[in-house]
DNA sequence: ACTAAATTAGTTGTACACAACTAAATTGCA
DNA sequence: TGCAATTTAGTTGTGTACAACTAATTTAGT
């Protein structure tokens, strides 16, 4: 019998464990904003695109499909950070558009980025090192 | 505005996404033996401890708490694979032990880390420095 | 023009995660 | 010894993820 099977071995469980300390890590920050970690990560997509985007785009670039994107979206407009409207010209498509309490959010949330980097004891040059590790894997797998 | 918070800058994203490609990425196989990929997870630790584990030990290896543990091992349970046994000495701590069906899936895993590891297109002596870095990640965050 | 295939969101059901809490048992100290 | 503090599992409620499905709309081929 191999030791193959060793938890300690494994790469998806550091995954696994690493973005659960990052959900943790952020959350006191986040509850500040009233955000929970996904809505967050929705956030910087949405902060990028003001003019507004649909769920399908969105999904694209959280790698998230409508049975998760719904009902978290519902849950941001009954807080009043965003609106859900059908498009006119294609009435499959619902665009997502931040209201201005959406827009006036990332105000507050400049000092996130840095203050999360801080805690990583990383160096810039880590950082950037990791995160090129990380996006070869990503492609790797994804392919 | 500075471009701190474009998604792509973000390690926090990087980690959330190969999360979720882990877990797919695991999923077909591991459906194969009827577990989910947290049910994975607490078989390697339970496969190494084949003579019993409590609850909170457990946890701990998963960095899981009895919130998550009680309904997941409830489920196990229920499938035949583990039983809960309520320690004698100290009417707190439940026992965690592997029936002979939850052995004998060891057998069945053992192909599952060279399979993964060959999906990720990395060599030995990368996968051994990634493990590396996040494991050095893991200690910053989790001081 | 008509319809089969594809696209887009949303719904339903299951399984985590975790905060906040409860309940029971044990420990430790005045 | 008596009891407050601690330890251990479990429960409850909320919010993801995702498979499998539905419903509505649009596209494309004939």
């Amino acid at each position: 019998m191999s030791d193959n099977l060793l938890l300690e071995k494994q790469l998806c469980f550091r995954l696994y464990s690493l973005n659960k300390l990052m959900c943790r890590l952020y959350a006191p920050v986040l509850k500040e904003l009233a955000l929970t970690y996904p809505q967050y990560l929705a956030m910087l997509v949405l902060w990028q695109n003001t003019a507004g985007i649909s769920v399908k785009d969105l999904g694209n670039q959280l790698d998230l499909d409508s049975g998760t994107l719904s009902p978290l979206l519902k849950r941001m407009e009954s807080q009043g950070l965003l609106t859900r409207i059908r498009q006119s010209t294609d009435e499959r498509v619902v665009i997502i558009k931040l209201t201005k309490k959406g827009i006036g959010l990332q105000q507050s949330a400049e000092h996130i980025p840095g203050e999360m980097f801080a805690v990583t004891g990383l160096t810039p040059d880590k950082l950037q090192h990791l995160n090129q590790e990380l996006d070869q894997l990503i492609a790797n797998i994804s392919d």
